[in-house]
DNA sequence: TCAATTGTTGACCATCTTTATCAACAATAT
DNA sequence: ATATTGTTGATAAAGATGGTCAACAATTGA
């Protein structure tokens, strides 16, 4: 029941574009270096988010990207999605057609559950929230 | 986010035989065929199931599994735990030691919460309630 | 006791997914 | 112009997934 890397880091990036929004632009480096991902792997993380318009991108020098939407308009659930498709445990959730013993079946109706739990807590937590709970946890942790 | 086969092919499995539960021991070929598993395939997932107690096993000549445990003692969330590991989206939210980045990351928090939802979930329905579910979907289905 | 039957286990492997890496390219600021 | 920064297509190592097989152990019943 792992979530890969891609949902892991892309949230991750997002949110260190969120943190850096008053400074302008962000660079993939920076992003990289800040958050321990490797810049070539990163480069296939961002794409789909500038394609998909959570981020917007400028080349060149002092080039980089931003967020293409306010942070309170961004769920997480969406990120999640976009980089790692449905968040159904199991395919018959979303295509009931998939498998023959779906109608009759009482797991899968299970697993519908499991994922409806998800999406409520993915649903409910936007980028924005992301970026006031950093903030507070550093403080925390500063006042320690 | 998937879940594999093995904790689906093991919940649907635990299920066939708390349906055939009264007329005593099941076979494994019978649970293979009715579920349409490899039964090759299937021992793979027995095996663990019957170590830990869910099942008791017997060989030979009318041998098979039966139930270890009563269906209201078994949740759900101790099968695919048995069978997948953790339920956790990602490693740290069980052990924070394996990121550096763990106790100052908003993120982690985040995916703790997706875990836990889950844990509700799956815990709040043992064998039981599915073997009481799956009757009622096959009623519905031939009274429609 | 023997033979048939059924679960157990260790070894194996093809395929797919994940997690990258790199090089060539496109755009842009100075 | 040129250096810089994002974009994209090709490639691939490593690990997980899903499955198979054969030898073996236990048990039943003739």
């Amino acid at each position: 029941m792992k979530i890969s890397t891609k949902g892991r880091y892309g949230t991750r990036a997002l949110l260190e574009v969120a943190l850096s929004q008053d400074e302008g632009l962000v660079q993939l480096k920076y992003i990289a270096e800040r958050q321990q991902i490797s810049l070539y792997y990163l480069e296939r993380i961002i794409a789909p988010l500038v394609r998909e318009g959570f981020l917007v991108s400028t080349r060149g020098p002092s080039g980089g990207v931003a967020l293409g939407r306010r942070p309170e308009d961004i769920k997480v659930r969406e990120v999640i999605e976009l980089l790692e498709g449905s968040i159904a445990p199991v395919e018959c959730v979303d295509d009931p057609s998939v498998c023959p013993r779906a109608d009759s079946c009482a797991t899968c109706d299970l697993w519908g559950e499991v994922k409806e739990a998800m999406e409520e807590v993915l649903d409910g937590v936007t980028l924005q929230d992301l970026v006031e709970r950093q903030k507070k946890k550093l403080r925390d942790i500063a006042a320690k």
